[in-house]
Order: structure tokens, then sequence, then C-alpha cells
DNA sequence: GACTCTATTTATAATTA
DNA sequence: TTAATTATAAATAGAGT
């Protein structure tokens, strides 16, 4: 989906990685929204950084998202 | 991504419905599992269908992935 | 409901501003 | 660096099995 196939390894360069972290990520959750439209379903995501910077997406509140603390230790998605 | 272009809404009919959400949660967990690689990290995404099966991509370990029982009543995604 | 096919739309890698 | 642009890879809608 861009100018090279790209083999799915690890990104080695860091700026790279970051680039493809945040429109990969966004992609994502856009693609998790359409869904639960389209087929009218709940589905939650969950990213972790490797700094431990949390993304989420949530296509309801019967999903309870749970932050305890900053330091995200201990992170719950509870679906009610 | 198709023959048409699709309006982001609820589809209607059921099969139509069922198709799309076979195709495209497919779609939806390569992608979670590509992101996971690509950029080192850790990626959980859960799904309920309107009759309460589950799906679900977990890239890791780290999170536990607890099903109390097959009711489904509680489900919970825990990051350790 | 789950495959195959393929025209077409969409996502995105590399580039440029 | 952050935001567009654009060429191309990838996903998928609809039809047929």
């Amino acid at each position: 989906m861009g100018r090279k196939k790209v083999e799915i390894k690890r990104i080695e360069d860091r700026s790279s990685r970051q680039a493809t972290f945040s429109k990969r990520r966004s992609g994502l959750m856009k693609k998790a929204n359409q869904l639960s439209i389209l087929c009218d379903v709940d589905i939650a995501v969950v990213v972790f950084s490797s700094r431990g910077r949390l993304f989420e997406f949530s296509s309801t509140n019967r999903f309870l998202l749970l932050f305890p603390n900053k330091e995200i230790t201990l992170f719950c998605v509870v679906f009610i």
C-alpha cells in the first residue's frame, strides 16, 4: 500500500518506525471503527508503545477502560 | 477497496453484514499483527459479535486474556 | 456461511514542501 | 519537524461457486 512492498518485520530505523507507527495505528483504529459500525459489533483495541504510551479505541461504553495509574502497570478492558 | 464505494453505516442485509464481518474482522486482525511486528508494540484487539461470540488478537503473552465462562458476561484483557 | 476472482477503492511508503 | 502529495501495494465489494 505504498511506493514499495514492505516486509513484515521490525523496522530498525527509529524515525521510520515512529512514522509507520503513527500512520498504521491511525489506520487500525479507523478500520476498527468502520467494522463496528458496518457490522454492529463491539470492538476494543489497545496499543502499547514501547515507551508505555497507551492508545485505545472502543466502539462502545459497554467496555470499561480502566487506567489505574499513569504508570499503567495494569490495564483492563472489561466487557460489561 | 471493492467494486463500489461503501458508506460507513450499519449494513441492514443480514448475509451481507455477516460476509463483511468475516472479511473485515480478518483484515483488522491482520493489520493489528503487522503493526505489532513492524513497530515492536503490544496490541490487543477484542471483537464481540452481536450473538456474543468473541474474537481476539493479542500480539503478546504480556496480555492475559481471561474468559471466566462460556457466557462471557465479563471479559478482561490484562496488561501484565 | 466459507472460498475464488477481480475491478475498484483505500491505505500507505516514499517523497516533497 | 510536521504536514501534504502521489505512486503503488493491499484490502475488499460484489458476483459467482
